[in-house]
Parts: C-alpha cells; structure tokens; sequence
DNA sequence: GCGGATCAC
DNA sequence: TATGGTGATCCGC
C-alpha cells in the first residue's frame, strides 16, 4: 500500500516549484544550487506553504488513479485495447501530411525589445518585469537560472546584478504589429497566440512561390524593418500544428527545426519526446503520466489501453492524437470571445467597506471594457484570492445580460457579501480580487457596427449602382472601417431585435443581414447557410438587372426563400451540408482578417458567367474593394487571396494610425502564372 | 449552472 | 517587502 511511485513526495515538489529547465539557454548550468536558491527564498512563505498543499491534493489525485488502476481486470484490459486498436485505424486514416505548418515565436520577446532599444543592456543578465514577477528574461540571466514567471527578488538572489526593466507593453505591441506585417503576407489568416507567438499554414504560399521569378524570391521584405526581423526565432516547420509547436522549440535559439512530412519521420520523432513537452500537457498531467511511468510520448501509445480506463474520453482522445504525431491541421481564428474579466493584486485587504469600494472599482473598469467591445453577458463571477493564496470564485447568472457598472456591481456585491458574511466575526483578508462577465449574447451597442457590415456588403453588391432609399436602415451607410467590419461575426444575432436581449427564453431570431428576413433557428451554420443562399441571389439578381440603379429587395426575400426552401430539401437527402466548412465564418476573430469577407467576394464572382472565367484567356476585371486597383487575373482563389492581404494590411495600418497603406500586395502580380490557364 | 483545477502565454 | 493577469477548458457535481 505505501508503494511509494519513481519519484519521493519530495521531488514531486521540487518538480512544482523549482527551475524549469525546459527553457532554452538553460543548459549546463547548476541546478542543484539554483533549486536551493530558489527553495530557501521560498521555504515558509504563504505561497511556498499554499503550493504544498496544492502538490498534496495531486498526490491524492495520484493515490486515487492508482487505486483505480490496481482495480482493472484484465477483460477490461483487453476490451480497452480492441476499442483503442479501432480508433488508432480511424485516426491514421485521418491523417494529413500534406500541410505546412510553421509556429514561430520570438525569442525572449520582451527582453529582446528592451535590449534593441538600450545597447547598454545586451551586454548584462536582464529581466522584464518587477520585484514581484518577472515575464522574461535575456540570455545572460538564464545562465544564472533567472527564468520567466520567476518572482524578480528570488532572481536577484540568483544573479545580484541582474538589471529589471519594468514592462513596456505599447513598445511590444508595435513591434509585434509590425512582425505581424510580414506573417500577413505569408498567410493572411495566421493565427496569432500573443504578441510573441503565431502559427502560420505556409502551404499556399509555397504553391505560390514556386511560380515566381527569382528576383521575387529572394528578397521580398526590404522595405521593411529589419529591426524586427532580428529577434523572430527561426521557426518550426511541421505537417500539424501540435508538432510545429514542438519543433519551434528545438533548436533555440538559433535555428529551425523542420520535419518532413512523412509517417516514418513524425513517429521517430513523437518517440522520444517527453511528454511535458506537447502544449496541453502541463505540471500536473505530467505527474500523473509519470505515477503510470509514462515519460515518453511513445509511452502514451503503449498504454492508451490503460489510459483509456483511467481518463476522461477527451485526455484518451488527445493522449491518442498525441502518441500517433497527430494534430490540427487547419489553422482557424479563435471563436468569439467567451469572458471578459479584470483582476487585481494587493497587499492585504480586509475592511469591508474598503473591499466593497475596490469590487466597484473592478466592475467600472470591467463594465468599460465590456462597452468597448459591445458585450453583455448574463453570468458575473467573483474571485477572492485570500493571503494565503487560497482561491474561491463565485458566481451568478441572471434572466438578463448586463454590462453596465451598477448592474455588474450589484451582483458581484452580493457574492461578496456573502462571503464577507460566511467568515463573519472574522475579516476576509484578501490579496487578490477580480471581477468576470461570461455567458455573453449579443448587445445593443454591436447593432451599428453590424451594420456597417451590411453596408459593406450591400456596397459589394452594387459595385457601382448605390441604392440611396431604404427604410433608415443604415443598409447603405458604408461608415464602418475596414476593421470595424473584420472585427464582427457576419452571423451575430441582430443586436436591436427583443429577443436577443437574453430575457426571453425562445429561440433567438436572427435577421438576415442581405433579405432582411427572419430566420428562426438557433444554429448559426444553418443561418450562415441562408446567407449564401441571399448572397447568390443578390448577386444574380445584380447581374441581371445591371442597367437598373435599384436594388430589388423583395424579390431578392422571395428568390431567397424559394431557393432555401430548395436547398433544405435537397440537404436532407445528402450527407454534406452545403458550406460545412464555411463554420468559422461565425467566428469573429475568423473575420477578421478576411476570412469572412472573403466568401463573400467568392460568392459574387461565382455568379459571373463561368464563360468569363475559362474561354478565351479573357480576363474580367475584378477590382480588389479594398486598394480599388483592378487585378489582373481570372483566378478568382488568387483574388481572394490578394484582397485577404489588402484587408490585412488595411487593418494593420490602421492600428499603426495610418490610412494609407504603401503597398499593394504583390501576390496578384504574379497571378497569370498561376492561373488555370496553364 | 457552479466551483475547483489545469493550462498557456 | 515581495510569487501576475487574462482567457479557455474540463471535470464532477
């Protein structure tokens, strides 16, 4: 009973609060003393004493699995092993080589920044951060063991003279805006995971490249800063995002690590990774992986059997995907937002009223926030950390979504009450506090920026006959920037309608932005589906009636229905929904840089005569909505994609002030050659 | 829906 | 003197 697991109860800690070495530019370095540096700052401390715990309650965690395991018979071994075995066939037969995926991320970003704009510090061990918490570190102080998400006094015990810059996030922000710059132009929906991270699918790109002259090859940025091109990490290059990721960490800092696109190769290298290293795998998992000796990834396919009876359907399915060298493949924006929060760190709090007056403070900057973004949300969540970092949240839902300050406060000012009541005679004595909002529906404030889309849309549509009555509308108003229009989801529940007040139970009502008619379903795919269906009879509708300066709205609503009632019919019958794919259209950030638009344009220029793209070589004259210049080419793919980079750069400029943009991407340029002609 | 926990950055 | 802030997700109620 007390088979005490490989590892003592000692190191398992040691584990949790010492040095990482995971980090590049840690090697040889003495970690035993390092470790007894940080131990001893450490030892006592309420944090020191509260991780203790929290390493306790995953040792029982630990006790708890392998009690479980001692339990599992061998039938129910074996029935596992048949399962895994069948869906091991299924995921290799899903698998994928044929993207190119590159993770980059740039090299102690932060410090990096600091170092190009202060020679004086390339030359010293350097810290960004405070005396509280460091966010990362150069070179020269990870020798000493100086490491990100290390409190600065512990590092300065490490390395006394170790300089600490306090962050300079704006400065980060325009670099990162400018290396975003340069992503845009190799995949202009790449997905960027901070300011010092992204993944990018370079497999268009690379089709591309192989079309163009060698003087565009080689040097395609020297207009840009190369200031900032000297800190990207050379990145990772892999068929699937989970190993890009692996791979950009490999030879850092200064060199890439590419793996072929084969099975042969992805296994060799899955065999032998730790299993720590995959993202998704933190402290916590690793401990319970290694209390079941699995370190390896290889590890992970020997046991799933095992893994299968003792995790959740979800772990085994990761754990699965992970042992075979699996993962996404397709990059896709981020879903909209699902919280928004605000948290606050402080010396010792424990009066009452002082407490109530910092709750309404939070919600102030929360409900600020929550404007800026047009957000309503029905639940707020209160989150108490006490001074012995012990963590509570609390939190109510409500029948209607609010954002306002006082409606925020009176709610996360009950949950605090309660609290304060619960430990009554006592004080809460309180180091942290945060305020959060979720279960968000659509608001007020997001109906004039949806709007603009309309308008953007509509302007599409028309091309050049502007339609100037329309029932006040705003359909025709064009207002909205670019960004503005990127930054919503075309299938957001029309925000002015009643029934997305999140008051009512029935299901939401969403209004077709192109027939204004309402569409009653509650599954955006399917309203994305109507949508299409509007843009295709728009468009034809435009086509036919291109003499005529008004746009016919009611028997574009009529044209639509009858064709959505058609379309519903034949989808029963078949298998693949129509535009299944086209999902992450509902997905705001997947908008916003082009994603969106961009089926749009799709879906217009598919309306043209399909003589007009394959007879004669003729090319027509697609003009890019964005830099107004005409583009040369009949490939409508190639299109896109020059308006994606437009859209891109558009917004990139925007958020540098700008409203100009100096270049017209050259993708398009080149397009002849790559078009179907060939 | 709630609350604790884990994870990433 | 001193161990962060934001967002997402999962699991077990």
């Amino acid at each position: 009973m007390d088979n005490e697991p490989a590892q003592t109860k000692d190191e398992g800690f040691l584990s949790r609060m010492a040095l990482n070495d995971n980090k590049a530019g840690m090697e040889g370095l003495d970690r035993d003393k390092i470790n007894n540096i940080i131990m001893e700052s450490s030892k006592g401390s309420k944090f020191y004493e509260n991780e203790l715990k929290k390493d306790q309650q995953v040792n029982q965690r630990i006790e708890k699995m392998m009690l479980q395991k001692a339990n599992i018979t061998q039938a129910q071994l074996k029935k596992a092993q048949a399962q895994v075995e069948k869906m091991t066939l299924a995921l290799e037969r899903s698998r994928d080589l044929s993207r190119v995926i590159v993770h980059v991320d740039m090299d102690a970003f932060y410090a990096a920044v600091e170092m190009r704009d202060c020679a004086e510090l390339k030359t010293k061990p350097m810290a960004v951060g405070s005396m509280s918490m460091l966010s990362t570190s150069n070179y020269l102080a990870r020798k000493y063991g100086v490491r990100a998400a290390m409190p600065g006094f512990i590092a300065k015990k490490l390395c006394s003279d170790l300089v600490i810059v306090p962050p300079n996030f704006d400065k980060y922000r325009a670099v990162s805006d400018e290396i975003r710059e340069i992503f845009a132009d190799y995949d202009p929906h790449f997905l960027p995971m901070s300011l010092d991270e992204a993944y990018l699918d370079f497999t268009e790109h690379l089709e591309q490249r192989q079309t163009w002259p060698e003087s565009l090859r080689t040097h395609r940025y020297s207009s840009k800063s190369i200031t900032t091109v000297i800190i990207i990490n050379l990145p990772g290059i892999a068929p699937n995002m989970m190993l890009a990721k692996v791979c950009s960490d490999k030879n850092k800092p200064n060199g890439q690590y590419r793996l072929p696109p084969t099975r042969e190769a992805v296994m060799d290298f899955i065999q032998d990774l730790p299993v720590r290293k995959i993202c998704g795998i933190g402290k916590v998992s690793e401990k319970m992986l290694n209390a079941l000796e699995i370190t390896k990834c290889s590890h992970l396919g020997q046991q799933m059997a095992l893994l299968s009876l003792l995790f959740s359907e979800t772990a085994c399915q990761n754990f699965m995907e992970v042992s075979l060298g699996l993962g996404s493949t397709r990059i896709s924006r981020h879903e909209e937002r699902k919280s928004m929060s605000i948290e606050r760190t402080f010396k010792e709090l424990s009066d009452a009223e002082e407490q109530f007056s910092l709750c309404r403070e939070l919600c102030k900057d929360l409900a600020e926030d929550m404007k800026k973004e047009g957000l309503k949300g029905k639940t707020v969540s209160l989150k108490l950390k006490n001074v012995n970092f012990e963590v509570k949240t609390r939190a109510q839902t409500l029948q209607c979504a609010v954002a306002a300050e006082e409606e925020i406060f009176a709610v996360a000012k009950d949950l605090l009450k309660t609290e304060i009541d619960n430990e009554s005679p006592h004080p809460l004595k309180l180091r942290l506090m945060g305020v959060r909002m979720s279960a968000f529906v659509s608001s007020d404030d997001k109906a004039p920026t949806q709007k603009s889309i309309l308008g953007f849309l509509k302007l599409q549509l028309h091309v050049s006959s502007v339609n100037t009555q329309d029932e006040g509308s705003a359909l025709n108003k064009t207002g909205g920037s670019v960004s503005q229009v990127l930054e919503n989801k075309r299938a957001a529940p029309a925000g002015d309608h009643p029934s997305t007040s999140g008051c009512e139970a029935r299901p939401q009502i969403l209004i077709c932005p192109v027939c204004s008619s309402k569409v009653e379903t509650t599954d955006l795919n399917v309203f994305n589906r109507h949508i299409d269906l509007c843009l295709n009879v728009a468009s034809t509708n435009q086509k036919k009636s291109e003499s005529e300066s008004v746009y016919d709205e009611k028997k574009c609503l009529q044209e639509c229905k009858e064709l959505n009632k058609r379309k519903e019919r034949s989808e029963a019958e078949e298998e693949q929904p129509f535009g299944s794919k086209e999902s992450s259209r509902v997905c705001p950030r997947g908008g916003q840089h082009g994603g969106s638009i961009q089926k749009v344009f799709l879906t217009q220029s598919d309306s043209k005569p399909t003589t007009s793209q394959k007879c004669q070589g003729k090319l027509s004259d697609l003009v890019c909505p964005v830099c107004h210049l005409t583009q040369e080419t009949d490939d409508l793919a190639v299109f896109n994609r020059h308006v994606d980079l437009c859209l891109n750069q558009e917004v990139l400029h925007e958020l540098k002030g700008q409203t100009t943009f100096s270049q017209n991407p050259s993708v398009v340029k080149n397009s002849k050659n790559i078009g179907k002609s060939q």
